[in-house]
DNA sequence: AACTTTTACAACCGCATCATT
DNA sequence: AAATGATGCGGTTGTAAAAGT
């Protein structure tokens, strides 16, 4: 369909707004209401586009506009919004009365998706970045776990650098430090019927710039995040990431008494009642906070981002600070 | 104190979509 | 059905203020 020009530029203002042209503005739309957006700048006085007034008015006079730093809880129902919906963000606005698309757009990028960045959460995705995580923690932690090293008898060297038998390997270890990994493995493959003999193009490269492609990525991202993770009550995750090589097994049943069991609840849960926390939490806040959403501290959205930052460190996911993050952002 | 870099956010741009003619 | 106009939306840019060196 044709498109219209924004508007006549000639002999219109443009940039930041002076209170002049704010009370211009206001007063008309006080008065005659919006009306036509194009015409409104004409009988208003103004030298303005109408796109410029509209704005204008929606994104900073509007009277319902509630302005000022975002709240807590505010921030919490826009990661969790945007984790349904994207970057929608007038859908998102909508179910945040008094803030605005543009608003919440750029606390979003100046905020949110730098912390979720730092701490290793993919913001497209909501999921844990393995680009970042397999390459560097997981692998230091891994080579550097001696009794990791009986594992490359038990599958090959090959599997070991796979990104995704790494982190199962963490995972069966951090589960149970008392048990034998090899035997831990030997079970949990048992089960699974868990390919170790891959062919040679199924190995990822262990280098930092072969990243793996987004179906890759989102597929490995979703059989660990799922098998680890549990349901993050993230819808863009879930769909993306049918768990395949897991099986439909998540209760990991070859380990009854040690083994997280994800339950429908969202609720990671140690079956012996050792552990038992929800990753919606941690997903819609900042960190695995130990204070409890509902705190006062954090309703009345006194904590700083300082005080927020400190929670990342319980993440599960941690970047190494020798990590230069920026360079994936 | 001066300069540089980073941060925050208002504003702009261009495309998509809907309504009207 | 096609053309046109108006508005909505998301990505990007510009710039003032703050922070760092």
């Amino acid at each position: 369909m044709g498109r219209s020009p924004c508007c006549d530029k000639n002999g219109l203002k443009r940039g930041p707004w002076i209170p002049e042209e704010d009370m211009k503005l206001i007063t008309y739309i006080q008065t005659h209401g919006p009306g036509n957006w194009r015409t409104l700048p004409k009988n208003a006085g103004l030298q303005r586009c109408g796109k410029s007034c509209r704005l204008r008015w929606t994104n900073y006079l509007r009277p319902d506009i509630k302005r000022g730093r975002f709240s807590f809880e505010e921030e919490e129902t826009i990661i969790q919004l945007h984790s349904v919906l994207g970057n929608k963000w007038s859908a998102i606005a909508a179910r945040l009365p008094g803030r605005t698309d543009n608003e919440i757009k750029n606390f979003w990028n100046t905020h949110i998706r730098k912390r979720l960045l730092r701490n290793g959460i993919d913001p497209v995705t909501h999921a844990p970045r393995l680009d970042l995580l397999d390459l560097s923690s997981i692998l230091s932690s891994t080579l550097c776990n001696q009794s990791l090293l009986g594992l490359s008898s038990l599958l090959g060297t090959e599997a070991l650098l796979n990104p995704e038998m790494l982190r199962l390997v963490n995972t069966l270890l951090a589960l149970n430090k008392q048990e034998n990994p090899e035997t831990l493995l030997q079970q949990y493959l048992q089960q699974n019927q868990f390919q170790a003999a891959q062919t040679p193009q199924e190995v990822p490269t262990c280098t930092t710039s072969t990243a793996p492609s987004m179906n890759q990525a989102q597929l490995m991202q979703g059989e660990v995040l799922q098998s680890e993770m549990g349901n993050f009550g993230c819808q863009n995750c879930q769909q993306n990431m049918a768990p395949s090589s897991l099986g439909d097994n998540y209760n990991f049943v070859s380990q009854p008494n040690h083994v997280p069991l994800m339950s429908e609840n969202s609720n990671f849960q140690f079956l012996d009642g050792s552990h038992n926390f929800s990753f919606d939490s941690v997903m819609s806040t900042p960190m695995s906070s130990p204070t409890p959403l509902n705190s006062p501290s954090f309703i009345n959205g006194s904590s700083t981002e300082d005080e927020r930052e400190s929670f990342s460190s319980l993440l599960k996911f941690e970047i190494p600070e020798s990590l230069d993050i920026s360079d994936f952002m």
